[in-house]
DNA sequence: GCTACGATGACCT
DNA sequence: GGTCATCGTAGCA
């Protein structure tokens, strides 16, 4: 089994779009309930306030994106369509908005537990295959706003060897502004991604 | 105060 | 591939 240790603090503080091809392979791990839940990230979407219309910072710091202009390796996570949670790790220096969306991951561990927490997950495929579907089976909501990684209940551990050449980029989904950018990455040809 | 809409997912055809 | 549920924000009056 792989070490359970936090990645440290100066692995956030890389550039956004570098974090972000960082991030694929790494394991995200949360206590909930008591058991812990573990997986694995295939799939990210960096987003900046500098010259990405997307972005939920471009328009400048409000309430709701607070925490993506708050320091490196903090959690931005919120709350979209009515009904769905979506969570990023916050990227650059206090006072910039910027951070990378967590769009799927392979369930490792605590499979059970997230079945619980996400009921109409049909296999385990589809438990994580989603930025919604990740922030339900990880039990993940409005309090964990603004949350630092590292923590005693969430944090992100060292990778799962994903190889470099093995990492595709693209266009980001679901998105009507600055859809030219092509900071979408993922695992190639990997089952868990919400798409190949 | 009012209103449009969104970094989605579930279900239908 | 299409529809729609559901509500917090932001932008505007």
């Amino acid at each position: 089994m792989t070490p359970r240790l936090a990645l440290p603090p100066t692995f956030y503080q890389q550039p956004t779009l570098q974090l972000a091809r960082a991030l694929i392979g790494k394991r995200l791990i949360r206590i909930c309930n008591g058991v812990e839940l573990e997986a694995r990230i295939v799939e990210v979407e960096a987003y900046h306030q500098d010259g990405d219309r997307a972005c939920h910072a471009y328009a400048g710091k409000t309430a709701r994106n607070a925490a993506m202009f708050g320091p490196a390796g903090h959690l931005y996570v919120y709350f979209i369509y009515g009904m769905h949670y979506c969570m990023n790790v916050v990227s650059e220096a206090a006072g910039t908005g910027a951070a990378v969306l967590i769009r799927a991951m392979e369930p490792l561990s605590g499979l059970e537990t997230m079945h619980a927490n996400r009921p109409s997950a049909k296999d385990h495929y589809d438990l994580c295959r989603g930025p919604a579907k990740c922030c339900q089976s990880f039990a993940i909501d409005k309090k964990m706003d603004g949350q630092p990684l590292g923590g005693k209940n969430i944090w992100l551990a060292s990778d799962t060897s994903i190889p470099t050449q093995e990492i595709r980029e693209g266009a980001r989904i679901g998105i009507s502004k600055s859809e030219d950018l092509l900071w979408r990455f993922w695992h190639d040809r990997n089952a868990y991604v919400s798409r190949n």
